[in-house]
DNA sequence: CTGACTGCAAAAGGTTTGCAAAAAG
DNA sequence: CTTTTTGCAAACCTTTTGCAGTCAG
C-alpha cells in the first residue's frame, strides 16, 4: 500500500523529505484529522517538525493527489488518505457527531449532477450538514 | 414578505433592535453573504454598527430560523435568506465558482439518507465540492 | 427600572508568509 | 553546487469574549 507515493512525488517534480513521508504516514494512520492532530502526530517520531511544514506539506500533497481534504464543521479541515474508501460526511449541526456513508449511496445524485450540470463531484468532499437521527428522534419529544 | 420577523424574535424571547432589522434585511438583499459583506451593507445605513454585532445577531437570527449558512469555500461562511428558494451549492474546487441547484434536485438523495440512516438533510447548507464543466473541459485538453 | 443588547478592545483560533539555514538531488 | 524545503517568528484573517455603557420592554 505505501507503495510509490515517493515516485508520485518525484514525478510532480517534488523532492523526498522525511517530514512529507512522516505526515502521509499520519494521514493514513489517523483516518480523519485535522492539521493540528497531525502535527502531535508526526511529533511523536520528528519532535522539531513545524506547524506551517504540515500546511505546506498537506498542499503538496494534495496536489498530487496523495490526500484529500473535507470542510466538516465550521473549524479546520480535516485531511483523509486517498486509500480509504471513498465517504461522504454526514454533520449533525445539533450534537456536532459526524458519520460516514459509502460513496456508492450518492451514486445516483452524482450521477446526475454531472448529466444536468456537467458537474464532477468530488464525493470525498461532500459535506452535508442537517440532523442525524438521535437528534431528530430527542426533538421529537419536544 | 418583511413580514412578522419581529414577531418570530418576540415569541423566542429576543428584543427587537435597529441592528437585528438591519441585518436581516442585508441578508435579504444580498443573498449569499459573509458576515464581512454584511457588516459593509448595514453599515451604508449605521455606520456605528460593529462586527461583533453581526456575528451575534447571525447566531440569534440563525436560532430563530429567519436565516441559514452554508459553507462554501475554506474561507467566511455565508449567509441565506430563508425566504429564498433552498438550494444547494456546486463549489467548484479548480476556480472557485459556485452555482446553485434548486433542492429538488437532490430530493431522492435526501430521501436516501432519511430512509437509510434517519438523517434530516438541511438543504441550503449542504456544499458539494468538484470541478464545474468548463474546469473538466479545460483539464481534458492537457 | 432591569435585563438584554451593543460597541470596543483584546484574545483566540487557524492559516500564511518572509527569511536565513539545512537538506535533497 | 543549485534549488527546494524547512523552522522560526511574525503577520493575517476571521471569529469570540469580557466588560462597561446603552437601550428595549
Amino acid at each position: 500500500m505505501a507503495r510509490d507515493w515517493d515516485a508520485v512525488l518525484r514525478d510532480h517534480g517534488f523532492r523526498i523529505t522525511p517530514q512529507r513521508q512522516l505526515v502521509l504516514e499520519a494521514v493514513n494512520v489517523l483516518g480523519h484529522a485535522t492539521p493540528e492532530e497531525l502535527l502531535n502526530e508526526v511529533q511523536k517520531t520528528a519532535g522539531a517538525v513545524n506547524l506551517s511544514t504540515i500546511y505546506r506539506t498537506l498542499e503538496v500533497l494534495e496536489q498530487v493527489g496523495l490526500v484529500t481534504h473535507a470542510h466538516i464543521g465550521h473549524g479546520a479541515p480535516t485531511y483523509h488518505s486517498v486509500e480509504e474508501e471513498a465517504h461522504i460526511h454526514l454533520v449533525c449541526d445539533t450534537c456536532q457527531a459526524v458519520q460516514s456513508i459509502h460513496a456508492e449511496s450518492a451514486e445516483l445524485f452524482v450521477q446526475m449532477l454531472r448529466d444536468k450540470v456537467g458537474f464532477e463531484t468530488d464525493v470525498a468532499h461532500v459535506s452535508v450538514h442537517g440532523q442525524c437521527a438521535s437528534c431528530v428522534g430527542r426533538q421529537a419529544l419536544l
